[in-house]
RNA sequence: GCCACGGUGGUGUAGCCCGGUCUAGCAUGGGGGCCUGUCACGCCCUUGACCCGAGUUCAAAUCCCGGCCGUGGCGCCA
């Protein structure tokens, strides 16, 4: 590009007053007061008001001014000045202009007036996510998955990738999308469950941030087609190690979020997070005594339903874990209890009524596994080449799942996963 | 998938119950005009809409039926 930008919005402050800037960016918003033109213009870092005087300005620089559409991208240079009307404080005299390209009317609200519901927002998604709010979430997603990464990598973890077409089923149960694969038919992948699993033999410790495709029913506010998964799994560790871990990763999240997204919380309204660690753990049988305390009926060692866990979440506020689940209720590679079978080494890590993540010790012996597949009602054959991963030297390991947008929906407040997913992909949405 | 509710200009809404007064109101946006410190700028003019299909009726945005789409709740969700 043959103009060069010089700074940002966010750099034009009173401090450099007198500065011959080049700003490149979006018109946001104009504002025409018949000799004076004021234009809000727009880039990532930021807002910057630009302001032009009939009097001094050139005819041509003053019709360009009033003719260029909201949105339309455009290159324009002038003096930086300080100025106690102006926002922070700090204007650009503007002294020329070029439009890059024009932009037709948007058609929803940027500026915030009118506020487009949802559904409408997301078919126009990318003009929606210039918005204040959804920067604010997905610049939140972001220190999140930095967070993430440099957690784990300083406890040891290795970032990996696994296959997201496969032949078979990974674990029966939930339904997958199929595709074409050549002259076969291959699926979309539910979890990399088995294959993180199978990678502690190589790597010890390893995690992904992925998707996972489920082809499911679901049509609530917190369930998607298309998620991106948080997968960790470790070679050594048990149930409660993992817990650990997880325990510092979000400690470690929240405390990056505090540090950096001070704006970006202000602009969701929401406070600084203080959160007490290590969070709380109860036991599935305790949250079953509270249930019968208030009188919620749930189904004897099934899993929680929205009803039960919202009844549960008017006593456990916040982030906390419930623990030890029925053994029947989880899938079968959970370690059942020692000497209490009927329980396993598992967990949820909850926000209020929301499950975000959910982990367990690993069963690493293969003919318990086959076993347990077996009561699971799924035929062991069908995981050939998962098995035979287990005949060599496969270590006691354990780890989590962790709904990424989940987790975004706690920080951000939003209560529709929908918010904070850029595109996301429910029963019937396919676009954009 | 089930239940409830809804669908009005680009966007957000009023009107619908109680059919005619709707030639469909308001805000925002778009176009034009006036305006020298706006920051939801102000003022004036203007533009633009009843989801689709079938039905009841002299008459349908309004009532009935079906479809599609949406909102919320539940279910499904290793």
């Amino acid at each position: 590009m043959e103009i060069k930008r010089t700074h940002l919005a966010a750099e034009i402050t009173p401090k450099i007053e007198g500065s011959e800037v080049v700003l490149l960016g979006w018109l946001h918003e104009k504002r025409d007061l018949g000799g004076l033109r004021f234009l809000l213009l727009r880039d990532r870092s930021g807002l910057v008001q630009v302001v032009a005087n009939k009097k001094t300005a050139q005819p041509d620089l003053w019709e360009a001014l009033s003719s260029i559409k909201r949105e339309s991208v455009l290159a324009l240079g002038g003096v930086v000045k300080s100025s106690p009307q102006a926002p922070r404080g700090v204007e650009v005299r503007v002294k020329w202009v070029k439009p890059l390209i024009s932009s037709e009317d948007p058609p929803i609200d940027i500026v915030g007036k009118t506020q487009a519901d949802l559904d409408t927002r997301l078919d126009y998604r990318i003009i929606d996510l210039r918005r204040s709010e959804p920067q604010a979430i997905f610049k939140l997603q972001n220190t999140i998955t930095s967070a993430i990464r440099s957690f784990l990598y300083d406890n040891g973890f290795i970032e990996v990738f696994t296959p997201k077409i496969i032949s078979t089923a990974t674990e029966g149960g939930a339904s997958l999308f199929s595709v074409f694969y050549y002259d076969r038919l291959a699926y979309l992948s539910q979890s990399p469950q088995l294959y993180k699993e199978a990678l502690t033999s190589a790597f010890e410790r390893v995690f992904e941030i992925g998707p996972a495709f489920r082809a499911e029913e679901s049509d609530t506010l917190r369930h998607l087609s298309e998620i991106t998964m948080v997968d960790v799994e470790g070679a050594f560790m048990d149930y409660n190690d993992v817990m650990g871990l997880l325990d510092g990763l979000i400690k470690k999240i929240i405390m990056n979020v505090n540090q950096n997204n001070a704006d970006e919380l202000k602009a969701l309204g929401r406070d600084k997070f203080t959160i007490n660690f290590p969070l709380p753990r109860i036991t599935y049988d305790q949250v079953t005594s509270i249930l019968d305390e208030k009188g919620i009926s749930y189904e004897k060692e099934g899993d929680l339903g929205t009803v039960e866990l919202k009844a549960l979440s008017e006593e456990l506020k916040g982030f906390y874990f419930i623990t030890d689940w029925p053994t029947k209720a989880r899938p079968f590679y959970a370690m059942p209890i020692k000497g209490k079978e009927d329980r396993c080494e598992s967990f949820d890590l909850m926000y209020g009524w929301i499950e975000l993540a959910s982990g367990a010790t690993r069963i690493n012996d293969e003919s318990i596994l086959r076993t347990r597949m077996t009561s699971q009602g799924l035929n062991p054959d069908a995981f050939k080449t998962h098995l035979k991963w287990f005949k060599y030297g496969m270590p006691p390991h354990a780890g989590f799942g962790l709904g990424l947008a989940r987790l975004l929906m706690a920080v951000s407040g939003k209560d529709n996963i929908r918010e904070v997913v850029m595109f996301p992909r429910d029963k019937r949405r396919l676009e954009p």
